[in-house]
RNA sequence: CGGGGCGUAGCGUAGCCCGGUUAUCGCGCCUGCUUUGGGAGCAGGAGGUCGCAAGUUCGAAUCUUGCCGCCCCGACCA
């Protein structure tokens, strides 16, 4: 039906960009590597941001705002720190430009030169905790729970829509706490809203776990993480939660003093998730008609579409239907009725799908004497018709319903897409042939797992939280192994 | 940074090898009429520095040189 959209089985990636740019979420930019985020791409961010930024304040956080700047002496203060991030930094050293009488253009002016350059941020821990050192005294000041919503700049070599873009929103969560113990309840217990937003809002089901040493965020002494499975069987990183130990206090003299009067430095995490999001949301549920959104975060969860011949028919469709979105609004569902005549159903239909809408009801005379109404489901393409009785309880039902088997079906393709492998040839051979998770023994060595992401493409996504331990022998160098860990080629 | 591709109307394209009327076609847009239960039909119409610059030529979208931009594949990464 879809005359627009690169198949799956076709080209995945190029069926990725299809829904974004057909599906008016985002387009290219005149900047390489920036994508502009496009109203309905930005009303999913802001549905996502609203549910999360509620969950956060319900756990205590407060909201700030810190420089887009950073002192390129921040970044150096904290070594792994640094080495994380230096190769993707995007530098200010001026302050002005001026007439090129030349070119007749504009040109830097060398005169205004920065005495120290300036860094976008890439992440703010630096800044943040530059900060917190003029915050935190005493252990009365903790914990100190912020989170910020802001773009950040990582200079990517290679970029695609949502998934990478060398400018993207997201939040930071940056906290401060009197005890490692506490800070390490603060990391889990945002992993744990990160994992039910995911599998609660997005109907995306995720994996929770600790990164390997050489998947960590820079800085961090553990990082957790949710991983997510796409439909082309690749793993995404969908949010992750950093324990950040002392690193930051240390690095920016962050002590207090506690209830003995002793000074001690503080113990930090960072937590955060991004427009990505936006991108796992596309991938984990569409088809090749479009997106296929869940019902919670859909910025459109009902359009009703008139069907008439002459403007008798379309004025007693109107006070009707009129009325049935009254309702629906009433019971807090989000619905839009196109009476707009510029198109014809059949074109609004497919439109519709494209963009995901959850439910679509269909109105015409014939409907009208029967008292019936017709309504379609975007995840299964199921039409029934239903009677305009009770119509407002049966969508809401019917809201439900989907968001629940979209979390179903995208569970059931994730459970049987985690494979277990016990030779290095089964592993290669699962990677190339099925995709998805590979869950085999690893002997815990950095090098063992360069090796393998060498010759495989394929990385440790994560140590599942409460992982079964078993002994058996690294899949790669047949050294003993306590537990088998997930690999995957992922984004 | 290496390899590949592309730049012609809002979008997608033909023309380029082999220079020569008014730059092709489709979608979209505007006007009117007919339509409306799965991307409507007919008629009329508007819309172009052919990425930029220099060169060759009587003449350049087309040939030459330089530049710019974006996309895709790789290394790097959320």
């Amino acid at each position: 039906m879809s005359k627009e959209i690169t198949a799956r089985s076709e080209d995945y990636s190029k069926w990725y960009n299809d829904l974004v740019l057909k599906g008016s979420l985002a387009d290219y930019s005149a900047v390489r590597g920036c994508m502009v985020i496009k109203p309905y791409g930005y009303a999913l961010w802001e549905g996502m941001r609203d549910v999360l930024d509620k969950k956060f304040k319900d756990t205590g956080h407060q909201n700030a705002y810190f420089p887009l700047f950073i002192p390129k002496s921040f970044l150096s203060k904290e070594a792994a720190h640094v080495e994380g991030f230096a190769k993707e930094c995007a530098v200010v050293t001026h302050y002005r430009l001026k007439n090129d009488p030349v070119t007749g253009g504009v040109v830097v002016d060398p005169e205004a030169k920065l005495e120290e350059e300036l860094i976008v941020r890439p992440t703010s821990e630096t800044i943040i905790w530059n900060t917190y050192k003029d915050w935190i005294q005493s252990y009365r000041d903790l914990p100190l729970l912020i989170n910020q919503w802001a773009n950040v700049v990582r200079w990517e070599m290679r970029t695609r829509l949502f998934l990478r873009t060398a400018e993207f929103l997201w939040q930071e969560g940056h906290t401060a706490h009197a005890t490692a113990a506490e800070a390490i309840a603060e990391t889990t217990q945002m992993l744990d809203i990160y994992a039910d937003f995911a599998e609660n809002y997005m109907a995306m089901p995720v994996i929770k776990g600790v990164k390997s040493p050489s998947e960590r965020f820079a800085g961090a002494v553990d990082t957790y993480c949710i991983e997510a499975l796409m439909q082309d069987g690749k793993a995404l990183q969908a949010g992750t939660s950093h324990f950040l130990g002392q690193n930051f206090a240390k690095a920016f003299d962050v002590k207090f003093s506690n209830k003995e009067n002793k000074l001690d430095y503080v113990w930090a995490t960072s937590w955060g998730v991004s427009t990505r999001l936006v991108g796992a949301l596309v991938m984990a549920h569409s088809d090749d008609d479009g997106l296929i959104l869940p019902p919670r975060i859909a910025p459109l969860q009902v359009v009703i579409v008139p069907i008439y011949k002459g403007d008798e028919q379309k004025a007693k469709i109107d006070e009707k239907v009129l009325a049935i979105v009254a309702e629906l609004k009433q019971a807090g569902i989000r619905v839009k009725y196109d009476d707009s005549d510029n198109q014809r159903p059949g074109w609004k239909f497919a439109e519709y799908e494209m963009k995901g809408v959850p439910v679509r009801i269909a109105i015409g005379a014939r409907d009208l004497e029967n008292n019936v109404a017709e309504v379609a489901r975007r995840d299964t393409k199921l039409k029934t018709s239903l009677s305009l009785d009770g119509l407002t309880s049966q969508i809401s039902a019917l809201l439900e319903e989907i968001q629940q088997q979209m979390f179903d079906k995208a569970l059931a393709y994730r459970d049987s897409h985690i494979t277990p492998a016990d030779t290095f040839e089964e592993f290669e051979r699962l990677l190339d042939e099925k995709g998805g998770f590979i869950s085999a023994h690893w002997d815990g060595t950095a090098e063992t797992e360069e090796q393998i992401k060498d010759r495989t493409k394929a990385t440790i996504r994560c140590i599942p939280l409460n992982n079964p331990q078993e002994n058996g022998t690294c899949i790669l160098t047949g050294k003993p192994s306590v537990q088998r860990v997930l690999f995957a080629r992922a984004y």
